[in-house]
RNA sequence: GGGAGCUUAGCUCAGCUGGUUCAGAGCAUCUGCCUUACAAGCAGAGGGUCGGCGGUUCGAACCCGUCAGCUCCCA
């Protein structure tokens, strides 16, 4: 924004920049809820929140006073990026790696050893050795295992520094040997650490060289590369020079190479903190879905590093401190009380400043699930009470430590008990190649154009359809364009029901009994089976269920099975039940896409109340025998219409249906949807094959379809003798297992049991088929 | 460098406690249909050595080891 206004952030006060900052906040902040209520987010748009609204930003401030005070925050020094040339800290993301070519020199630095003169050092940054406090090499490398524990000087300063060791130095890069320098590199400076080396601090904050250096004092870092790596050369310690090419940070701003600094920050000691945040996600009292990042958790908390909360930003909870002139400081909840307590701890009054830094965002976001009910400024209020812990967080996995992590912190820190009873991590959407999505690549989508496009229902079909739970989402256009095509099927669906509507009678037409049945069950079946995808957050897979219930089981089965011939009249109870599916099956796909559902649920007909706001009715069991019985039918149907494709049978050609089976009872009352759905003109139970026939198997009976084109022999044989080549194979498998001695005693008695009825049900179809082959 | 995860049909992914109701779904593909809700549709069909190798087991997509490739997080 300030770029495109042409304002540079460096011509601006503060409070000129925190003013531009929150005109920002508004602009977008507001597109963003824009853009949730578009896509049909159904929240409770009255409770919008902010960290920077004045209760929420005096919370954070004071739990900073707080964790002071319990001894949890100190300051402490750290790498920071730093710009030379603006003179200021830079975020990670401010900082522009390319590919650089520089100089690899390799230089001498003569031993403390007797008898042996000089190790050598590979450098990029000569420039530096006067910060150096030690070399560094590999505890597995042969050729300097002598030296550990031993001394070098430092080339033109002479500062004998010890020579370590540590697995962290790459043998195979340049000669081995590291030159350490804690105040210029953030690797050297943990080495530092851990190895208690001295740090002498080589730079300016401009880039020049400081006194510490001893020389080249005041010359630019470049400048002096230069000058150090001639005299260096001069005086015999350069070995060689080769070239090298490496990553460097440049600085997004000013394009000055970056430098690393140590510089003061606060810290938060984790330790300290922690609490049950880790044993409560193990043992699940907070369960993770999917329960993969427990893992990634428990690593995280096992070896948590203390939390630098300091950026140096303008925008964001201003650090609360406030110093004097010579560094003495205070922490307190405004200025009046920092002068106060300045007073008390040194007694006198001073001059104070408040602390130039802001808190890293996570700080003010940590308190979220308490401070959005207030339950920080007024502990135990009715909100906070009511609501807290809250059910579930959904977020995303890249933020696990730095939010879900802290919350769960601060939830036991300061609300004395767990913040969420679940949390749930989406995928991370990423573009047809598998990049993350991101401003700098372009590759985000614009969702309101989508919608414009698609319809936000359609939207949220496909991103929620290819999101499995936990997995990365491969987002591709192309889904969208399936929602759509399920909102014009769900169109279409009502249409059809409402034509039916003025042909309904009280007592006329099918009764349709079966097929009510059959997905009165079917949908008690689905409901079971959602319910567990739901508890598990399996969300794609709940979609799939329904999209496949609607538009297979209901549309293509049951509308087609219910469907009044042309112009014949359709029971009242039918039209009754079909509705009350219909509506059953809007609530069950409202949650992913409202918009139609709501839509179709009043056009079906009119009413009082929305979808948006009923409850999922409790689930019915499903009778077995019924929904058994529908699949007998519709494998029989799927089986007849295949023979008739493949013997040339066109769809209105008519054919006479004879039905074979042991079991007609099984049959009777599917019986008339059957002869509907093959287009048979005449349907009736034979007891033995009928001649001149197309013949049909399935399962264990036999149809035979009778026209005028006798049908293909060639291509019926064909298929039963596939069919026959399976089924004989499998018998020889299952028959193999069971004459297996150690299979029968090893194997649960179930299995075996199983296994047993698999090869009565292969030999009863082997021999039906056999029959069949015989007579064709 | 440390850690976590992934690899199943052309594509995106299920497959939960090892056992042919387990090798599946959707999309894409092929064939036939302008059938009185829907051609953005209907009715069918084909398609996979479950990344490679080795092991455990009566039995492995599933458990163990190893190699290869990909991804993410942290430094």
């Amino acid at each position: 924004m300030l770029r495109e206004r042409g304002i540079q952030k460096s011509s601006l006060s503060r409070d000129e920049f925190l003013s531009y900052a929150w005109e920002w906040k508004e602009k977008y902040g507001g597109i963003i809820l824009q853009q949730l209520k578009k896509l049909g987010c159904s929240l409770d748009w009255s409770r919008t929140s902010f960290t920077m609204d004045p209760d929420y930003y005096r919370s954070v401030i004071g739990v900073f006073n707080d964790l002071y005070e319990k001894g949890y925050i100190y300051r402490g020094k750290r790498m920071i990026h730093w710009d030379p040339k603006a003179k200021t800290a830079l975020s990670d993301e401010e900082v522009i790696r390319k590919q650089t070519q520089q100089k690899l020199f390799h230089i001498r630095y003569r031993l403390d050893v007797p008898g042996e003169e000089y190790i050598v050092v590979a450098t990029v940054r000569p420039e530096t050795i006067m910060g150096d406090t030690a070399i560094c090499v590999n505890p597995n490398d042969d050729r300097y295992k002598h030296l550990h524990g031993k001394f070098a000087f430092v080339p033109l300063i002479n500062r004998r520094i010890p020579i370590i060791a540590d697995e962290y130095v790459a043998m195979d890069f340049g000669t081995g040997c590291l030159k350490v320098t804690p105040a210029h590199d953030p690797n050297d400076y943990q080495l530092g650490q851990k190895h208690k080396l001295e740090i002498v601090d080589v730079l300016n904050d401009d880039g020049t060289l400081s006194e510490d250096a001893q020389l080249y004092v005041g010359l630019d870092r470049f400048d002096a590369r230069k000058q150090i790596a001639i005299e260096l050369q001069e005086k015999g310690f350069i070995v060689q020079t080769e070239e090298y090419t490496s990553e460097v940070g440049y600085s997004e701003r000013t394009d000055a190479v970056v430098e690393p600094r140590l510089s003061l920050q606060w810290w938060v000691d984790m330790k300290k903190i922690t609490g049950p945040a880790l044993s409560s996600v193990m043992e699940e009292e907070i369960q993770f879905y999917p329960p993969k990042f427990k893992n990634l958790y428990r690593h995280w908390m096992e070896n948590i590093k203390d939390w630098c909360i300091s950026r140096q930003l303008w925008w964001g909870h201003r650090i609360p401190a406030w110093y004097d002139a010579d560094g003495n400081f205070v922490v307190a909840n405004d200025s009046k009380e920092a002068n106060q307590r300045y007073e008390a701890q040194f007694g006198k009054a001073a001059e104070l400043h408040q602390d130039e830094d802001c808190l890293d965002t996570w700080f003010s976001s940590w308190l979220w699930p308490i401070e959005v009910f207030k339950g920080y400024s007024q502990p135990g209020n009715a909100e906070i009470n009511y609501y807290y812990p809250t059910q579930t967080l959904v977020t995303a996995p890249e933020i696990i430590f730095f939010w879900v992590a802290r919350m769960i912190m601060a939830g036991f820190e300061y609300q004395k008990g767990k913040p969420f009873q679940q949390v749930y991590f989406t995928g991370i959407v990423r573009d047809k190649q598998g990049r993350k999505m991101s401003k700098s690549l372009g590759n985000s989508p614009d969702l309101l154009g989508l919608i414009d496009q698609y319809g936000a229902d359609a939207v949220r079909f496909g991103i929620l359809i290819a999101s499995p739970a936990g997995n990365d989402l491969l987002w591709d256009e192309s889904t969208n364009e399936q929602g759509l095509h399920f909102n014009n099927k769900l169109w279409n669906a009502m249409r059809l029901v409402k034509m039916w509507e003025t042909r309904t009678k009280d007592n006329e037409g099918d009764k349709s009994e079966f097929a009510r049945a059959w997905f009165r069950n079917r949908l008690n079946e689905v409901r079971i089976e959602l319910d567990t995808q739901f508890a598990e957050f399996r969300l794609s897979e709940a979609l799939k269920t329904i999209y496949s219930l609607i538009w297979n089981d209901f549309c293509s089965w049951y509308l087609e099975w219910i469907k009044p011939g042309f112009e014949q009249p359709m029971h009242r109870d039918v039209y009754n039940e079909t509705v009350g599916f219909f509506d059953e099956l809007l609530q069950l796909l409202h949650p992913f896409m409202p918009f139609i559902t709501e839509e179709i649920y009043h056009q079906l007909q009119s009413r009082e109340g929305d979808l948006t706001v009923g409850r999922y009715p409790a689930t019915a069991p499903a009778d077995a025998s019924i929904l058994h019985s529908g699949e007998r039918l519709k494998a029989a149907i799927t089986a007849i219409r295949d023979a008739r494709t493949k013997n040339q049978l066109k769809p209105k050609d008519p054919i006479q249906l004879f039905v074979q089976t042991a079991k007609a009872e099984a049959y009777q009352q599917a019986l008339p949807l059957l002869q509907k759905q093959v287009n048979a003109d005449s349907i009736e139970f034979v007891s033995e094959s009928v001649a001149k026939s197309i013949n049909v198997v399935v399962d264990t009976d036999r149809f035979y379809l009778v026209s005028e084109n006798s049908g293909n022999t060639e291509s019926q044989r064909a298929q039963l003798e596939k069919d026959l080549a399976y089924l004989q194979g499998f018998l020889v498998t299952v028959d193999k297992k069971l004459s297996n001695e150690r299979f029968v005693q090893n194997a649960k008695p179930d299995v075996i049991e199983i296994e047993r009825k698999k090869k009565a049900d292969a030999e009863e179809k082997i021999k039906l088929i056999q029959d069949t082959l015989d007579q064709l």
